[in-house]
Parts: C-alpha cells; sequence; structure tokens
DNA sequence: TCTTCGAGTATACAAGCGTATACTTCGGCG
DNA sequence: CGCCGAAGTATACGCTTGTATACTCGAAGA
C-alpha cells in the first residue's frame, strides 16, 4: 500500500510508508526507532516530531488511511463478485421459491469473493500484515482502532450479505456476529496467502469452505436447515445426473 | 503461568518468567531488552548468556515449556466436560439411532468445554496473551512455532471429537479442518476473556456459537444435514412441549 | 582434597537511542 | 515586497543498550 500524495505532507507520508516497509520485515511497529524510520525515509530524526507525537500517533495515523483505503475497495469488490454471478437486471428470487439457484448463486459469489479479497492481499500485502500484527499487538491504542475498523468490515459484509439475497433472510444479529467471524478468518488466512505463495490456492479453498460451513451453520442453526438441505438434496442429485459444474467441485 | 523449578535453572526459569510478565503489559517479546528483562529478573545482565542465545531462542524456550504444560490439561478439560455430561458407563448411542440425545449431549460438552477453557484462560492469562500476541508477532521462527503447536491442539482436538463421539462420524480431514478453525478462534477469543472481564459471559456465550455453528455446518455440507435437521426439529417440539433446558437457552 | 565447571557477577565501552534547542528553506498571503 | 508559519535540518547531550573480558562462587566428581 502506497499513501496517495493528496493532502498529506510528504514527510509525512514517507515515514507512513516507510513504517510499512519496515514492518513488513519482521517488525512490529513498536519495534521501530524514530531513528531507523527517519533513515528508511531518508529524512532527517526530528521530522517525525513534526508530524507525529510518538510511535502510537503514527500507526493510528496509518490505520485511518487504510481504512479509507480498504473498507470501499471490499465492499466494490463484493459486488463486482455478485455481478459477474447474478447479471445487473436478472430478476430477483426468493429462497422460499428457489433454494437451489440462490444457492449456487451464493456459493459461486463466495468463490469469486475469495478470489478477488485474495488478489487485492497480495497487491498491498503490507498493510494487511501490519493490520493483522498489529490487531495482536502491543498497543492497546492500535489494538482498539484495528479491532473498530474490524467491526466496520464486518458490518460492510453483512450489510451486502442482506442486500445481495446470499443468504435465506436472518435477523441481522446473527449476520453480523457471522461476517465478524468471517472477517477475522480472512485476515488471518491473508497472512498464509502472502507467506506460502506456493499454497494459494489450497488457502483460497480453505477460505471458501469455512465461509460455506459457516453459512451453512448459521442458516441451519436459525431455522432455515430444511431449507438449506433440500437444495444441497436436488443440487446433488443434479451432479449426479448431468455432471455440470455446481458445488464448488470439477466439472 | 510459572515454570516448575524441576530442571530448569534458577536463572533461567526466573527470566522466562520476566519475559512471561514484561510481554503481558502492553510489550512484544522482540521489543524486550536483555537489560530489562535481567533486571526484572533481579540478575545480572550478562547472567542472559548463560542460558539463551538470544531473544528468540529465549521465545522458543518459552513455548516448548508451554507446549508442555498447556497441551494435556487441555485434553483433560475436555474430557473433564464429557464426563459431567455423559457419566462413564452410559452406553454409547449411535448418531442413527439417536440423534437427538448425542446432539443434546454435544451442545452440553461444548458448553462446559468453553466454561473450562476459560476458566483455565484465566487462571494462566500471560501465557495466552503472549502466545497470541506473538502467533501474529514479529519473528518468524516464534510464529512457526506457534503454529505448529495450534496444529497439535488442532489435532488433539479433533482426536477428542471422535473418541467422545461428539458428532455423526466425518472423516477425518474435515474435523481436523474444523478443529483448527475453532482453535483459532478460541485463542483469539481468549484475548477479548482477559481483556473484558465485564463480557465473559457474553464472550463465553460467543464461543459457543460459533463452536455450534462450525459443527453444524461441517456437518451439514458433510451429509448429515438431514439427520441434524431432524434432531433439531425433534428438539424444538420437545422444548414446545415440556419447556425443559434443552439447546442452550434457559429451561 | 583438589579440581573442574556451570551459574552468576563486575566493569567497561562503543553504538544507537529519544529528544531539546536553534537554525534554514520556501511557498503563500497581506 | 516582506514576512510568517510549516516543513525540514544540524548539532548536541544524557541514557540505555548489546556485548566483550575477566572475575567469583559453590557444588559435584575424581
Amino acid at each position: 500500500m502506497s499513501f496517495p500524495s493528496t493532502a498529506l505532507a510528504q514527510g509525512k507520508r514517507l515515514l507512513m510508508e516507510a513504517a510499512l516497509n519496515l514492518t513488513a520485515n519482521s517488525r512490529s511497529l513498536s519495534a521501530l526507532s524514530l531513528r531507523e524510520l527517519a533513515r528508511e525515509a531518508g529524512l532527517n530524526p526530528n521530522t517525525f516530531y513534526r508530524h507525529f507525537k510518538n510511535l502510537d500517533d503514527m500507526g493510528m495515523a496509518i490505520i485511518e488511511e487504510m481504512s479509507g483505503q480498504i473498507r470501499q475497495p471490499l465492499r466494490d469488490l463484493r459486488r463486482r463478485a455478485a455481478e459477474s454471478v447474478i447479471p445487473p437486471g436478472s430478476p430477483p428470487t426468493s429462497w422460499e421459491e428457489n433454494a437451489p439457484i440462490n444457492f449456487v448463486r451464493s456459493v459461486q459469489v463466495n468463490k469469486e469473493t475469495v478470489k478477488l479479497f485474495f488478489d487485492y492481499v497480495e497487491s498491498n500485502p503490507n498493510a494487511f500484515i501490519m493490520g493483522v500484527r498489529e490487531l495482536h499487538g502491543a498497543s492497546p491504542t492500535l489494538r482498539k482502532a484495528l479491532r473498530k475498523l474490524m467491526v466496520s468490515f464486518a458490518e460492510d459484509m453483512a450489510d451486502d450479505i442482506e442486500m445481495l439475497n446470499l443468504l435465506p433472510v436472518l435477523e441481522r444479529a446473527p449476520v453480523f456476529e457471522m461476517a465478524e467471524t468471517i472477517s477475522r478468518e480472512m485476515f488471518l488466512l491473508s497472512m498464509d496467502y502472502i507467506e506460502q505463495p506456493g499454497n494459494r490456492e489450497l488457502i483460497a479453498q480453505k477460505a471458501e469452505n469455512m465461509i460455506m460451513t459457516l453459512s451453512m451453520g448459521y442458516v441451519t442453526l436459525h431455522g432455515h436447515g430444511e431449507l438449506m438441505a433440500g437444495a444441497l438434496k436436488q443440487l446433488t442429485v443434479q451432479i449426479k445426473e448431468n455432471t455440470t459444474y455446481v458445488f464448488g467441485g470439477k466439472p
């Protein structure tokens, strides 16, 4: 991730980028020294004080910046995935009337979203590394800020699940709870994705499974179990009769 | 967590305990200084070198020690939970024959396990704090070691799920995958549990839900959906007819 | 009893650190 | 034009740090 030059003093931007670079290479934010940071940014040590009170302060600035730059793209990516599966203009279908088709669509949107998500991770690895690290890191201030950010992500996801009709209608609370767990897991998995370039298909598959499983669990526990079980059964039959691609497997 | 005095030089033990104390108070291991550590332990700075090559080395020693001290207690606690629900000697019941009773038992074992787990967390907060922190921390060595430890936990859990008949028989792979996710989430939740003493019942509830949801999802996706949906339905009827405690709610 | 050796100590030093104070540079605005 | 404030620099000081070298001590083994 690089910070846009607009409205941010050059030195400030340079320092923030330096921090992201240094933390990616096996450091935590609180273990950086001002001088090291300044060196990496090509600036005088004291310049740091022109922009930040201390490391936590800089961390907060980075998080705010990241929040502004990640949140919308994540939503867009989900919408993009939905549109690639359900062309805009297709008539809405209720789950009660046609569970199997909605189910298949959800699975595909899921698959597509996971793919796009990891693409995004791959193009901004440092931001994700530092985000996950500091989410469990030493500074209470940063931890709290990042948790709040995670809640925002979950809220966005819950909104999108409702708006895109990805699950049979549930109450808000369980959808949100599910979205929280999924976000958390996706961010953790993003570390694996970055660190293990050889396992990327496998990790994406794991992510899809995890999301599927959680969805299925929530739906079942909240009264739509038979709907889903029925849909699953129909789909299984369909797989057997004409081996079209249906359920996350190979054709 | 305190390290047993057996077979561990006193200084070594003191240093490891000092590290655990210091990291709990908003520090990461790699951000500690040798002198600080020695000061906290009441030792000469150079004593550190008698026992460890560097901080990573000490981290590894701590992790190994923790592994030995946490793994078995976690298994015991699961077995204890099972025995409190299914008295030893009760005849085994297959899921096919009697899904509802097995289901209720699993829910109760789950509830009990979560409770015991968080008790354990509460009595060893520092170990969990440092474990979760370094699992996502700066040192690749420690990260790798802790991941391996997490895999062990997941394997233990998968073994216990099979041995205690907590789910309709699944293949090993999905059970393990589920156990991995559950372990990870439980460890993350343990941070919330430690940090938010006011929300502990809520957090425990969340943990139970998460485990239930995942189990339900895996079982459904792996072909036992109708079994479970049927069990759930029977249980709902039972709740309605005589409002006995059945499904995680209040009597 | 003497020796050996692991555990812990004392002292020392160069390097890096955070930060205070004072200075420069330069674009925008009256 | 003049100047003023924001951004960046130069120098300096007192501390802490990691680590090297040389030491003490006490228990265990010959």
